[in-house]
DNA sequence: CTCAGTGTTCAGTG
DNA sequence: TCACTGAACACTGA
């Protein structure tokens, strides 16, 4: 399940876990889909041995620097992952396994292939890093430079909250909570929104993704008033905790739920 | 058997 | 070139 606040949270995981270490094994697996513009044999050869200096994201995107160039770099699709736990893992989804001096295994899986392990001199001046737009943790614009960006985009708020050329590290949840906690309506276009309204969306993200980050991303300790907790299960009885109908349906190519009640 | 899905990319269109 | 839209990708699990 990975936005930023999932990938942020394996980020700070791996350095907890590899930080200073060398890699003394990596292990691949032969796929040529996930891996991408690189072979698994080069891969490894290149990791084997180094040095991990650093865990580094931007966006969705997480980067190993290493002792040593080039640097591998992961994105996890719809279904990827990095286990710290190897146990109990379904063996057949495991692409690569790192292994450290002292033992620590990083295990990355992923069912459906969707994700990307890439191999780069540079990654935040190579694609598709560098097309990224702000980093929604890091760095969101101020609201009237947001509000700025905004009016130049015609369609729908949510198409563009996913764009990760403008919101790095966005994706369907947070962006349905966004929209939900500012009181926007979804398929309002970008451009017609007040500088208010930008002000109301810009807090909503903010405090988003930080409330998330802070709870290691664990849906649990969400707040028992997000939309998140309502909103998976396209059924009809589904309602928030103030007891408001919860809608779903497709905008900007993505399944959305929003409350029509609340959200203008 | 059918369909949805916490993501990205590409082809087609205006 | 750019913005936008919808399909494709790939596969599991409900």
């Amino acid at each position: 399940m990975p936005e930023l606040p999932e990938v942020e949270t394996v980020r700070r995981r791996l350095e907890r876990a590899l930080r200073g270490r060398r890699l003394r094994r990596v292990h691949v697996v032969d796929d040529p889909i996930v891996y991408d513009a690189v072979t698994p044999a080069a891969f490894a050869r290149a990791l084997r041995g180094q040095r991990v200096v650093a865990a580094r994201r931007k966006g969705k995107h997480l980067w190993l620097e290493l002792d040593r160039r080039p640097w591998p770099l992961f994105h996890f699709g719809m279904t990827g992952w990095i286990h710290l736990d190897s146990g109990g893992l379904d063996r057949r989804f495991t692409k690569l396994v790192l292994e450290t001096d002292d033992g620590t295994r990083a295990v990355f899986t992923d069912p459906r292939r969707l994700g990307r392990i890439r191999l780069q001199d540079d990654p935040p001046a190579e694609r598709p890093i560098a097309e990224l737009g702000f980093d929604v943790l890091e760095g969101v614009p101020a609201p009237r430079d947001l509000h700025t960006m905004l009016q130049r985009r015609s369609a729908p708020l949510k198409a563009v909250l996913l764009d990760q050329g403008v919101f790095a590290g966005v994706g369907n949840w947070v962006a349905d909570e966004v929209l939900f906690q500012a009181g926007v309506r979804p398929q309002r276009p970008a451009s017609s929104l007040s500088i208010a309204e930008v002000r109301a969306l810009r807090q909503s993200l903010l405090r988003i993704i930080r409330k998330a980050v802070a709870v290691g991303a664990d849906d649990a300790r969400f707040p028992a008033s997000w939309l998140f907790h309502h909103r998976w299960g396209k059924r009809a009885d589904a309602y928030t905790s103030r007891g408001d109908q919860i809608v779903h349906e497709t905008i900007g190519g993505r399944t959305t739920a929003w409350v029509p009640k609340r959200q203008r």
